[in-house]
RNA sequence: GCGGGCGUGGCGGAAUUGGCAGACGCGCCGGAUUUAGGAUCCGGUGGGCAACCGUGGAGGUUCGAGUCCUCUCGCCCGCACCA
């Protein structure tokens, strides 16, 4: 009598056996073709949840499948530990941020191996260890020593709660923390940037070259960088009396064909200018009080949407460089000095901002570019000069049209793109008052952080020499242990620290104690990995070059931009570093779904976290892992119900008695050599048949699918035993079909499969090295076929023929089986599709 | 506003190129077995008495549409005063 099926028994065996075996460790084997698959590295925040372990079983599955199929598959785990929910909870529990990571490491740890997750531990980062983050701080002098680190003093987002300053890419929705949620606020701050946006172009290039990855991502950082092509054009600014001063003010528009209708001249309330502008004239006050008012805005505000516009006259005015007129400079919130140049050519006529601007203050709308069927365009016709001040238009017009009121260029084509916006541009060059540019959205990368639990900035501040780079051979820039967090203490407040000695020219000087945003940490994590424990260089070369790129990621939505453009940045530094060869970091990528409970991501907060660990110690590591993957295709979100639990668990037991059947009665020989008949044959078809689908399945990551085919396979071999009795089932076949399902298994409930294969079945060495079943074709071919018979459209009847029947064969004897429908009507046409139906047309 | 995606039984979801809609599982119903079971096994299960009707809705292309085209309704996500 064959044993029950109990994973608490077998799981905990099999994972001390694979962990003593070294089943899982890998190394560069030049005889084998490599596969790199990575899933996103956890942040220690506790126990792991529903998220980790869905993300975590995809990429078990595709690892333990690739490595079944004969690849070098390198499956490597670690943490991004640095950052402030470690400060917080630290402050919270009256400990050290330390204690808390890496007490969250073990636990998380412990479950992933109870999961039965394939890694190699012996390539585990943590990168809060100091033999991790040093290698951080080296790349932070190759990119300064490149001309891609640079401190500067720049309008900043600053939130209140975490207290640190954040990167543009670290502000979402509107205008909010991140990582808390809370409104971030502007200020003026000196801090320390990577300058991505010099790869900007790259960066947005080579979504071209990923086809592997999902569109929507793809979209998502192509908007985020935010190319657009147009203009730099040069106003002349007048001085206080009105008469051209000679100082030049620059803005960019991505509409110089419509320069014609520029009526007014903006300025960001942030711009330089605007207080040397009005400082002492009559303007100052409202001036100021436009300013002050956008100043007290926090983003969160000026992100809401369609607000009312506001500004205030300077007084003073610039020359329009085509046409010699003079258009008043006003101060507007709607201008934000952070894109472009901060100041902004107003066409009314033509941009609906502007349009409501001017509205609003009284200014001119002089019609520029004009729809060809606007009556304006036959009135206005062969007008070469600007005499119509105002458009009878409810909106501003941005669309393609004619331009008139355009001194030579009136009668051109006037659009994005258009022929007038390239004469006019030319016009410019000429007279050195402009020239074709592109502007760009993404901004270049904050990455200091006033917190204590991060990787240290490894510079110094000299009073003589200026910012000095600690020398390499001084790496790393430890982390002091004995920061009281609780107390509220940064490095800043550390004089062991940040008192140090200039290394250019000995002098006293400040150690910079600012430290790096924890995204640094996690933008080259997935290179260590292929040369985790080198202490003599960031990888070695040889060992990058086998494993990169990464053949498959796999994680959350969440880092579509942050993470992943921050990601394949960094892989063009080390590129252009001669560190690596290739261009992108990572082939294919997989963006999982989420899992929700009712409808809402799970939260402790909102008290509705399944806990996997529960569900290990009721079901067992192998039914979670089927279950999660069976309730939805990898990449769409997933509502998480306990219902399904047992009939994964009831499926998992069928298989566990089939197998063991099956594997008995072998052993004592009870049954026949080879019956060849048709319930043998049907079993053999429906063994090669999922072992095809199976394989095809898991190449499209389609694994709720083929979990479904491995069910119809369990569901098969129940039907040939009901079938036929004991004593005459043909036993080499019905082992195949055990084994078949035992292998194909195997990645989904590695535990089982184990024990199957190697107790069960009695096979030497384990399943998860063995060669992925092959599919033979042959077992699938079939004599007979059966057709659906359709008249007009619809299924009439069924008919059975022999393969290869000929066409005019075929369509008698459908017809026939479709007499009572075809009878004394006219068929008009006869369509057969190839092994699939019959389609009659009748008449009438 | 711009961009991406989704709508299929009571539920989760199948249906690679247009070819028998609802695979597979849950749930439910019936039966067998059992001292008993929320265990196990076998069978049934879109709606309708039927002809027929059914993939958010309305058109269209086609011998044939969940799939392609046009319009439309609803929901989700990302970015958003980006000049």
């Amino acid at each position: 009598m064959s044993r029950q099926y109990d994973p608490h028994v077998i799981e905990e065996k099999w994972q001390e056996v694979w962990k003593r075996d070294g089943v899982y460790d890998v190394t560069e084997d030049a005889g084998k073709p490599k596969y790199y698959v990575l899933e996103m590295f956890p942040y220690p925040s506790g126990d792991i949840h529903m998220g980790h372990v869905r993300n975590y079983t995809i990429g078990d599955v595709i690892a333990r499948q690739f490595s079944m199929r004969g690849y070098s598959v390198l499956h490597p785990i670690g943490w991004d530990a640095f950052g402030l929910p470690a400060e917080n909870a630290a402050i919270k529990s009256d400990s050290h941020p330390a204690t808390w990571t890496y007490a969250n490491i073990e636990k998380q740890k412990s479950s992933f191996v109870r999961m039965g997750f394939s890694y190699d531990w012996n390539r585990s980062v943590v990168t809060c260890d100091e033999g991790y983050y040093r290698w951080g701080q080296w790349t932070f002098l190759q990119f300064w020593e490149r001309g891609l680190v640079e401190r500067r003093m720049s309008p900043v987002n600053w939130c209140p709660s975490c207290k640190t300053v954040l990167a543009n890419e670290q502000v979402i929705g509107e205008g909010v923390c991140w990582r808390c949620k809370s409104a971030v606020e502007k200020r003026d701050l000196e801090q320390w940037y990577y300058k991505i946006t010099e790869y900007a172009q790259e960066l947005l290039d080579d979504l071209d070259k990923l086809p592997g990855w999902p569109e929507r991502v793809k979209t998502m950082q192509a908007n985020w960088i935010g190319r657009s092509e147009g203009a730099e054009v040069e106003f002349e600014l007048c001085d206080a009396d009105g008469e051209p001063s000679g100082r030049m003010i620059t803005v960019f528009t991505t509409r110089p064909d419509t320069l014609f209708g520029c009526s007014f001249f903006l300025l960001a309330p942030e711009h330089p200018l605007v207080h040397e502008l009005v400082h002492g004239t009559g303007y100052a006050a409202a001036v100021a009080d436009v300013v002050e008012r956008a100043a007290k805005e926090t983003a969160v505000e000026r992100s809401m949407g369609e607000r009312e516009k506001h500004g205030a006259f300077t007084g003073r005015y610039v020359v329009n460089p085509v046409n010699g007129e003079k258009v008043p400079v006003w101060v507007a919130d709607y201008v934000l000095m952070d894109y472009g140049t901060g100041a902004v050519m107003a066409v009314p006529s033509g941009d609906q901002r502007d349009f409501e601007f001017a509205r609003a203050y009284g200014l001119d709308v002089p019609p520029v570019v004009v729809r060809h069927d606007d009556p304006l365009a036959a009135e206005l016709g062969e007008r070469c000069d600007c005499h119509t001040r105002d458009v009878p238009w409810e909106s501003a017009y941005d669309g393609p049209g004619v331009m008139v009121q355009s001194g030579v260029f009136t009668g051109m084509q006037g659009g994005k793109g258009s022929e007038g916006m390239r004469a006019v541009t030319e016009a410019l060059k000429e007279k050195d008052q402009g020239r074709f540019a592109i502007n760009f959205r993404l901004r270049d990368w904050l990455i200091s952080r006033q917190r204590y639990w991060g990787n240290p900035i490894p510079a110094i501040h000299c009073p003589t020499c200026g910012l000095v780079p600690v020398p390499e051979s001084d790496l790393p820039v430890r982390l002091p242990e004995d920061v009281d967090v609780t107390k509220g203490e940064t490095l800043a407040d550390h004089p062991g620290f940040y008192e140090t000695t200039c290394p250019s020219c000995g002098g006293d000087a400040r150690r910079e104690t600012d430290t790096m945003d924890t995204f640094t940490c996690s933008s080259w994590y997935y290179l260590r990995y292929a040369d985790a424990r080198n202490d003599e260089a960031i990888w070695d070369t040889n060992k990058a070059d086998y494993w990169m790129p990464v053949d498959q990621y796999i994680g959350g939505i969440e880092h579509a931009i942050l993470h992943l453009l921050y990601s394949r940045f960094f892989t063009k530094v080390f590129r252009d570093l001669g560190l690596l060869t290739y261009d992108e970091p990572f082939t294919n990528l997989l963006t999982q779904g989420m899992v929700k409970k009712d409808g809402e991501t799970m939260s402790k907060s909102k008290g509705n976290v399944v806990a996997p660990e529960d569900m290990i110690a009721r079901y067992g590591a192998d039914t979670l892992r089927v279950y999660i993957l069976f309730m939805a295709p990898p990449d769409k979100d997933l509502e998480w119900s306990n219902e399904g639990l047992d009939g994964i668990y009831r499926w998992l037991a069928r298989v566990w008695r089939f197998v063991s059947e099956a594997a008995e009665e072998s052993a004592s020989g009870c049954g026949v050599a080879a019956a060849g008949d048709d319930a043998a044959k049907k079993l053999r078809r429906e063994t090669h048949r999922v072992i095809a689908k199976v394989s095809d399945d898991i190449a499209r990551f389609q694994l709720n699918t083929a979990i479904a085919a491995l069910m119809e396979l369990t569901n098969a071999a129940y039907e040939y035993r009901n079938a036929v009795p004991v004593g005459s089932r043909d036993l080499p076949l019905q082992h195949e079909a055990a084994a078949a399902l035992t292998m194909l298994i195997a990645p989904f409930a590695p535990h089982m499969a184990e024990e199957l294969w190697l107790e069960v079945l009695g096979s030497e060495s384990s399943v998860h090295c063995q060669a992925w079943p092959e599919f033979d074709p042959s077992a699938i071919q079939v004599d007979e076929i059966e057709l659906a018979v359709q008249v007009n459209g619809k299924v009439r009847g069924k008919v059975t023929v022999a393969v290869g029947l000929a066409e005019e064969d075929i369509i008698a004897v459908a017809l026939t089986a479709v007499s009572a429908w075809v009878e004394g009507k006219e068929v008009k046409k006869v369509v057969v599709v190839a092994g699939k139906l019959v389609s009659v047309v009748v008449a009438g």
